[in-house]
RNA sequence: CGCGGGGUGGAGCAGUUGGCAGCUCGUCGGGCUCAUAACCCGAAGGUCGAAGGUUCGAGUCCUUCCCCCGCAA
């Protein structure tokens, strides 16, 4: 079975690698142009670009994909039996899902119909899931609306981070696609239709990475420290300087009457505790500005901060 | 050349106009205590990121390089 995979972050490249080391003729590769990033804005490969390289894959990194038709031709006359979509980052029009004879394959990594749209994996820690997983399906113009294929369940745990279930999902989900391959192959891949009852999660916003110590109960504040660990992680602002939170546990209320967001305890030994709503944030692991991450104790030890202090 | 902040005992930081390198914690030794991560006394531990330059004298000023971090993407 000759394949045409289009992937972009390390999540595709699990999968292309998984599709790879499982023997079947990769036809070539797509994956977004390189991009400027980090500081000095140098232009950096993708990861699966990187894989594909290593590989000796063909490597195709069309600007844009949609009514262009030099590249639609292109991959026309590689004539793949299934073309494999995960994480490409960019929607495709119906010409191009109409090319291969055994359909588009999508990895998603929720479980359908569930969290449909961009960011599944983040907001499933965001809104404290115990469990999530992947699905792979037919491809549809809709956004994540195509016919379900395999699903497969991952917990969470209850400290996991977005960046750990980011692993182990990328892993599960090169598993399960060489699976689902197999299946199209020999003809016994069934179609699910998704049912009405979806939820979205849609892409991100650097809004959402400042804590909201008024609104957000202890837990939720927990939930959105993991969630957002390692891809831009949360901040407050604590004496006007921008203080990044990363790890932190919750302790239950001391029913304190003090305002939620103000040092309850700083100690160089027992660490950071701050007043939060329905609960005590103890805070694991912090970082300062133009400091790295470091222990709650360790940051205490060179900056000095005031019991009655307040975050905001 | 996108903008900016840093590298100082094991950890985290301070170091004023260049003039004996400090603080908190840890480590080691001793003491106190029923006991302790608590308390008291004492000690060790630094070529101040690297190289070069200015100077009587550089952590501090100048040049180059390496590494780390934030913003922005």
């Amino acid at each position: 079975m000759k394949i045409l995979f289009m992937g972009t972050p390390d999540f595709a490249k699990e999968s292309l690698e998984a599709v790879n080391n499982a023997g079947y003729e990769i036809l070539g590769v797509v994956t977004n142009p390189d991009r400027p990033k980090g500081r000095g804005m140098k232009l950096v490969a993708s990861p699966v670009k990187e894989f594909a390289i290593s590989k000796n894959l063909k490597i195709y990194q069309p600007e844009k994909v949609r009514n262009n038709v030099e590249f639609i031709e292109e991959m026309k006359s590689l004539n793949p039996d299934v073309i494999c979509v995960v994480a490409y980052g960019k929607i495709l029009p119906q010409e191009i899902l109409d090319i291969p004879r055994l359909g588009c394959i999508n990895v998603h990594g929720s479980l359908l119909p569930k969290y449909r749209g961009a960011a599944p994996i983040q907001w499933a820690v965001l809104n404290g899931d115990k469990i999530t997983g992947i699905t792979t399906m037919y491809m549809d113009v809709g956004m994540d609306t195509g016919d379900m294929i395999l699903k497969e369940e991952v917990e969470i745990g209850p400290d996991e981070t977005t960046g750990e279930l980011w692993n182990k999902l990328s892993k599960a989900g090169g598993d399960l696609l060489v699976k689902t391959l197999e299946q199209i192959e020999n003809g016994t891949a069934p179609r699910i239709p998704q049912s009405d009852d979806f939820t979205m999660a849609p892409m991100l916003d650097k809004e959402m990475s400042k804590i909201d110590w008024n609104n957000k109960t202890a837990t939720e504040i927990k939930n959105l420290v993991r969630g957002l660990d390692p891809i831009m992680g949360t901040y407050s602002y604590l004496d006007g300087k921008k203080i990044k939170i990363w790890k932190v546990d919750v302790l239950p209320n001391d029913s304190l009457n003090s305002e939620n967001g103000t040092v309850i305890k700083a100690d160089s030994k027992d660490g950071l505790y701050i007043k939060a709503k329905g609960g005590i944030i103890k805070v694991l692991e912090i970082q300062g500005e133009n400091a790295k991450r470091m222990s709650s104790q360790d940051f205490l030890r060179g900056n000095n901060i005031e019991v009655g202090a307040k975050f905001e």
